[in-house]
DNA sequence: AGATGCTGTATAGCATCGGA
DNA sequence: TCCGATGCTATACAGCATCT
């Protein structure tokens, strides 16, 4: 870390070089209040960024330090926040965070009295709009609110490090759900198609075996998915492993059938795991009734239904007096049994 | 490389029980 | 009746070994 950037990190007075000043002086005037004014100031500063960068590579055997010192400019740029009009921000479709009811409750009465902690992320469009990376919810409550501004840093980065950078910051939050994630390592995919498990793994700080279970939900049916679109925090990855492992085997019918009910409230996860991995119910075997005679009489009526025989006799003292000498041949059978289990 | 199975741990929510 | 301890269950997750 560079003297600098721990000074930073210290939260230390920072000294800078009268060459740093004079940069830093262009920047840090506090950023002009209107849209237009914004986008030249940012302008303006990338484009003097641009030409320190120039004057560094026409300069032979440029020193590390001055490189880093324009790093740090860099960094001043993009943690320089202002107010920017909430009519120029544009959202980029699939980046949104979902957040509880309850949770935007919270945080539109947290933001109503209390000021904004933590800016919201932007980029500078070419047509002069706002593109956010992260704050989607905290501009919904300001919106919300009746307020027009809020607080923002701009980022200077591409598009894709754009959309791996609101994954990423979006993923620190625990409270995203597993299909959240499983649509962000899908889009961080399809974006960049050669990376590896492993690779989103360590980027994520998630293990390999879950980055593996969650993108088992590609195999839930599109039923499943549109479901879980409007309840992302329906299914958890274990149960959306399971729950695609099944519809993969031809459960499909089952699978969806168990989300609705889950969907609904009727059950939990687990319960729907069982309900989709539960075998056809066989047909009802009917009972058989066998009648044991002591010469005319019927000595026992013997009833088996399912998985229970009933033995039904005469008086108690023959009730009780065979059910001894039964417990003796139960006890043969149970150890015969234990022999086959043991084999098999 | 990725998927899968198994084990162990952590945590939260809930119900129950017993003592104050 | 209240409150803390305890146990149970569901869920999430990591780590490891093994298979495809």
């Amino acid at each position: 870390m560079s003297a600098l950037k721990d000074r930073m990190a210290k939260g230390l007075a920072i000294m800078l070089t009268e060459e740093d000043e004079a940069a830093a002086a262009s920047m840090k005037p506090s950023m002009p209040t209107t849209g237009p004014g914004q986008t030249m100031q940012i302008t303006a500063l990338r484009k003097q960024i641009e030409d320190l960068k120039g004057e560094l590579a026409k300069r032979d055997g440029a020193n590390g330090a001055t490189e880093a010192r324009l790093k740090e400019l860099e960094q001043q740029l993009a943690s320089a926040a202002t107010d920017v009009e909430i009519s120029r921000l544009v959202e980029v479709p699939g980046r949104r965070r979902y957040m509880s009811p309850e949770k935007k409750l919270e945080l539109r009465e947290n933001l109503r009295h209390n000021k904004l902690v933590h800016p919201i992320v932007v980029r500078l469009m070419a047509n002069g709009g706002l593109e956010i990376v992260s704050g989607h919810n905290r501009v919904d409550q300001y919106k919300e609110l009746g307020r027009d501004k809020i607080r923002a840093v701009f980022e200077e980065s591409t598009d894709d490090e754009a959309a791996a950078s609101a994954f990423y910051a979006n993923l620190l939050q625990s409270d995203l759900t597993d299909y959240e994630k499983y649509r962000g390592f899908k889009q961080m995919q399809e974006r960049f198609p050669s990376i590896t498990q492993a690779k989103m793994a360590e980027q994520s700080g998630i293990s390999e075996a879950m980055i593996s279970y969650i993108l088992a939900f590609d195999d839930l049916p599109p039923e499943v998915i549109t479901t879980l679109e409007q309840q992302p925090a329906l299914i958890g990855s274990m149960a959306g492993k399971t729950l695609a492992g099944l519809a993969k085997t031809g459960r499909t019918a089952e699978v969806i059938a168990a989300v609705a009910q889950l969907a609904e409230g009727k059950i939990d996860q687990s319960q729907a795991v069982k309900l989709a991995s539960a075998k056809p119910a066989k047909a009802a075997t009917s009972a058989e009734t066998v009648k044991i005679k002591a010469g005319k009489a019927d000595y026992c009526v013997m009833r088996r239904a399912s998985n229970v025989v009933r033995l039904q006799f005469k008086s108690d003292d023959e009730a009780r007096r065979v059910q001894a000498a039964l417990q003796k041949v139960l006890e043969a059978e149970s150890a015969v049994f234990t022999a086959a289990q043991r084999d098999s």
